[in-house]
DNA sequence: ATGACTGGTGTGACCAGA
């Protein structure tokens, strides 16, 4: 089974980007962040069309998740628990087949930092921290998977020192992304590629993708329970040097299930 | 050090992204 994840910057503008890419890498379950699409501006015709049931969570203007699926899907729940107040559409859960649980999610940007967005995202990490505590007790296959906004060590940055201050890199980011790990999940990628230099994300600006100036920073956390399944993984790089493309890549990891 | 792109909104330049 193949589950992959993809910011796609616009659902809408994205679409003929996607559909080929559907096309092409055959995944059986996408989760997919930053729609920047209202609840009923989601394409859902066009994604059956291809073959894909989904449920999504939009949001007008911006942010916004989607989990497709070829095979049967249940919701769990749209929200990442903890604050009532919180109506950015950035977490959902689903149940497939009902064998595997997984929550797709759209981790807060948080620059400027310091400051209330910087703030806004240390909140969400700590309840996101919660929900992960709780998901660890089902004793079923658990993927945690989407756009963290957290490059994790200096690997995954290509000029680590350019982004000390950052709010993707900053020190508070990363202790909070190696605390979830340590909770006891698995860093897909980096599990499969413990030194190789993977990238996930480059910048519009300044040719970025042509240096290869890159993050990774769209990750697989998996429970113990799925990690001994785990068979292969990659970034369909290519993707990125499309026209009209995100500026994300498409990752992707192969289950045994 | 700075700016450069891009999508969405809405029809102006903004906001936000990372």
């Amino acid at each position: 089974m193949k589950l992959a994840t993809y910011n796609v910057n616009g659902v809408n503008g994205r679409l003929s980007v996607l559909l080929r890419w559907l096309e092409e890498a055959k995944p059986d379950i996408v989760c997919l962040q930053e729609l920047k699409a209202p609840q009923d501006k989601f394409p859902l015709k066009a994604i059956n069309d291809a073959g894909y049931n989904a449920i999504w969570h939009g949001q007008k203007q911006w942010n916004g998740v989607a989990i497709l699926s070829k095979e049967e899907i249940k919701e769990i729940g749209k929200t990442l628990p903890g604050d009532d107040k919180d109506l950015q559409s950035r977490y959902m859960e689903v149940l497939w087949k009902d064998k595997l649980v997984i929550a797709c999610l759209y981790l807060p940007n948080g620059n400027p930092a310091p400051g209330p967005k910087f703030d806004y995202k240390l909140e969400w990490f700590k309840r996101l921290h919660q929900r992960a505590k709780v998901l660890l007790t089902f004793n079923v296959p658990v993927a945690l998977v989407g756009d963290f906004n957290v490059m994790p060590t200096e690997l995954d940055v290509y000029k680590p020192e350019r982004w000390v201050d950052d709010a993707l890199f900053r020190p508070e980011v990363r202790n909070a992304f190696k605390k979830l790990v340590n909770q006891g999940w698995t860093d897909a990628i980096r599990e499969l590629y413990p030194n190789e230099i993977i990238y996930t994300f480059w910048d519009y600006f300044r040719n970025a993708y042509g240096r290869n100036a890159g993050l990774r920073i769209d990750h697989f956390l998996l429970n113990p329970v799925l990690k001994p399944k785990l068979l292969s993984g990659g970034v369909d790089k290519k993707v990125r040097g499309w026209e009209k493309t995100s500026d994300h890549a498409p990752v992707w990891i192969e289950i045994a299930m």
